[in-house]
Order: C-alpha cells, then sequence, then structure tokens
DNA sequence: GATGTTTTTGTACGATCGTTCAATAAGCTT
DNA sequence: AAGCTTATTGAACGATCGTACAAAAACATC
C-alpha cells in the first residue's frame, strides 16, 4: 500500500464559519434564482457540501432563511452607514451620503430586489420571518429618523415665512422613506426610467419642502 | 332500474367562464396563501374542479398565472378609475379622488400586497410575467401621467415668485408613483404606522410642493 | 333515442421538495 | 499511533409538484 499523500475528501470547518457561508450561498441562490433557488439542495450545491449538512447547522430551512434575511439586511445598512460616517459632519451632508448610497450598488441593484421581494413574500407565512422583517424595518425607520432629526434640529424655524410650523418627524421619516423605497423599487423594475441622481435629487428637493410648509401641518390642518 | 332524477357529477361551462372561474380562484390562492397556494391542486381545489381541467383551459401554468396578473391589474385600475370618474370635473378633484382611491380598500390591502409581491418575485424568471408586469406598468403610469397633466396645465406659471419654473412631467410622475407606492407598500406592511389619510395628506403636499420650485428645475440646476 | 362533440375527471408518471439518520472520516487530544 | 469528538456525507422517506392522457360523462344535434 502506497501512502500517498491522500487529500481528505472534504475540510472540516468550526460551525460559525459554515454557517456564514452557507448564508452566503443562499442569498447568492436567492438573486439567481429568486423564489426557486430557496431550496436546500440548491444552497447546499451552491455552498458546496452536501444535502444532510444544512440540517446540522441549522434546525430548519426556516431559520436559515431568517439567518440570511438579517445577514443580508445587516450588511446593506452597515453599507449606508459607512457611507454616511464617511461624510462631512453636517446634517446635511450625512443625509446626502445617505441618499447617493441608497442609490448606488451594491444596494441600487435588480438582484436586490429579487432578494428582498422572496422575504417580503414570506413574511405572512412564518412568524419567524415576520419578527425578522419587524426587526430589520424598524432599525431602517430609526437610521432614517436619526438623519431627519438632526436635519431638523439644525434648521432654525425660518424667520421669514410667520409662524412656519417645524415637520413633523414621524410623518417627515414615513414619507422620505416611502419617496425612498418607492423610488429605489420603480428603478429596479425599470432601470431605464430614470437615473440614479435624480432620484436623489427628488429625494432633496422632497426635504427641501418640509419646512415650505412643512409636513407637520399636516396634522394642524384637521385631518379626519 | 329505476329511472330516478341522476342530477349529473358536473356541470359543463363555456370555455370563457370556466376560464375566468380558474382565474379567480388563482387569486383568491394568493391573497390566502402567498406563494405557496400557487400550486395547480391548490387552485384546481378552490375552483372545486379536478386537477386536469387546467389544463385544459391554459396551455401550462405560467399563462394562468399571466392572466391572473392580469385580470388582478385590470380590476384595480378600472377601480380607481371609476373613482376618479365619479369625481368632481377639476384636475385637483380628480387626482384627490385618485388618492384617496389608491389608499382605501380593496387596493389598501395586505392581502393585495400578497398577490403582488408573487408576481413581482415571478418576473424575472419568466419572460411572459415580465411582459405582463411591464404592460400593467406602463398603464398605470400612464393614468398617474394624466392627471397630473391635467394639474399642470390647469395651474398657470406662478406670477409671484419670478421665473417659476414648470414642473417636468415626466420626473414628477416618477416622484409621485414612487411616494404612492411606497406608502401603500408601508401602510400594508406595517398598518400601524400611519393613518390612510395622512398618506393622501402626505401626497397632496408633494404635489403643492411642485411648483414651489417645481422638480422641472432639477435638470437645470445641472445634474451629473 | 342514437350520435357526436368537447368539457371534465382522475390516475399515473417522473421530478423535486424538506427532513431524517446511520455511516464515514477529518482532525484534535492523549 | 490510538482514541474521541463531531462535522460531513449520501441514501432513503413520504409528500407534493406540473403535466399528460385515456376514460367518462354532459349536453347539443340529429
Amino acid at each position: 500500500m502506497l501512502r500517498a499523500a491522500r487529500k481528505p475528501r472534504y475540510e472540516r470547518q468550526p460551525p460559525a464559519q459554515r454557517r456564514q457561508a452557507l448564508i452566503a450561498a443562499t442569498i447568492e441562490c436567492l438573486k439567481r434564482y429568486g423564489h426557486e433557488g430557496l431550496s436546500i439542495r440548491t444552497i447546499s450545491a451552491q455552498a458546496g457540501v452536501s444535502v444532510g449538512l444544512i440540517n446540522h447547522h441549522f434546525p430548519n430551512k426556516d431559520e436559515l432563511v431568517a439567518s440570511a434575511y438579517r445577514h443580508f439586511n445587516a450588511e446593506l445598512i452597515a453599507g449606508v452607514q459607512a457611507a454616511v460616517a464617511c461624510a462631512a459632519d453636517t446634517p446635511r451632508a450625512r443625509m446626502r451620503a445617505f441618499l447617493e448610497a441608497s442609490f448606488a450598488p451594491p444596494n441600487l441593484d435588480a438582484e436586490v430586489l429579487a432578494v428582498w421581494v422572496v422575504f417580503w413574500g414570506m413574511y405572512r407565512h412564518s412568524r419567524l420571518i415576520e419578527r425578522v422583517r419587524h426587526e430589520t424595518y424598524q432599525a431602517y425607520l430609526k437610521l432614517v429618523r436619526g438623519l431627519l432629526a438632526g436635519l431638523l434640529e439644525g434648521q432654525p424655524a425660518r424667520p421669514r415665512g410667520g409662524r412656519a410650523a417645524a415637520p413633523d418627524l414621524r410623518l417627515a421619516a414615513i414619507g422620505l422613506t416611502a419617496l425612498l423605497d418607492g423610488l429605489w423599487l420603480q428603478w429596479c423594475l425599470e432601470p431605464g426610467a430614470f437615473r440614479p441622481a435624480e432620484a436623489v435629487a427628488l429625494c432633496e428637493r422632497w426635504l427641501d419642502a418640509l419646512w415650505v410648509g412643512g409636513a407637520g401641518t399636516l396634522i394642524a390642518r384637521g385631518l379626519p
């Protein structure tokens, strides 16, 4: 028997690292194949492991997907937060950096939309996914609110136009995220319709308009 | 042999009617079960027919889904268009009717979102679905543009603020649909975050702001 | 009532799904 | 080098998927 240097058939890896690799494979499959890529066999093939391994590191498919959801969101959020941190330390510059990061890769990508769509499609039928969706949404809203709050504080009440009501932070955040998400969604579905810079400009115009009779006056006007 | 009045085991129906029933069953299944409801067996059970019948009226599943997509979109569009037609014949009133119909049932419904999400999840992997998506999107954009155009014509150039640029119709339509879709999506995912009336008000404020340094000036400002 | 057309049924097929589990082997400890 | 732990494999299971197709039956026509 030759003592040839047999190369091992596979490499054992520490659980944390393997889990991370499986999560990455899950996201990659979602990007490429959408909902159809969300199968144990497709994912394990992408990760280069056998079908049985996934259930050794995750109790079931739902938990794997939920982990992928969390990781995917965390990475995107971290990306825009890094962009914000690099910006000049004025509320305006920070907001602009946030907007520009939102309308640039890796965020602005049809493949990213494909991933989100699959996650959205699951939230009503899996309590675990719904919880993750809620958590990530709150984190996102908090980020937007923080940027908006900075803008609101920095801007003093306008001396000119009489009693210009200060914009309502809650409604302003809702409107900005809506405009942001709507533009992002629209661009991913129909990339030719407008340029990312136009989306940023639309958002900034919307922010400017906050003080010209701010969104806060909505409430005071007496809604039903 | 008794000549008892045997009731027939099933009723034959004209193809057009049966097709319609199958489409309705498809949409109902999507509302209830999301992506998992999109199976031949689930749909045929919902419609009260056998599994084989679907392939007698539709060449394959994709065609059934595409037909359901078209029907679903046509019904929603028709709903808001009817609301617009009932409004007073001023651009402002028509736009308001459109917004209010957009933020009210049957449009504003988490089940409706569930249906859309499934359709969105398929557009990248089925050319047929992608075509339907593109068609329906164009129809929607045309509707929004028509309402916006009416608003733009009616409003003369503002005499006060110097050379107030007329808003750019293309960008305005993009922004309005984005704000609309974004708010709609946000409400469906988190119904407690704000009231439909607040969404309508946010859209109207956005429209007002068009003339206070309109979106058209974006281009003139020299974007990259 | 017999005949013909075509809607409808229900079984069958091959493929794929998520999960289980006994067997295997990699790599650290002794 | 032997032993131990456990990451990893891969076959197997039952369920469900979309589609095909021959048989059945409803209904119009003669």
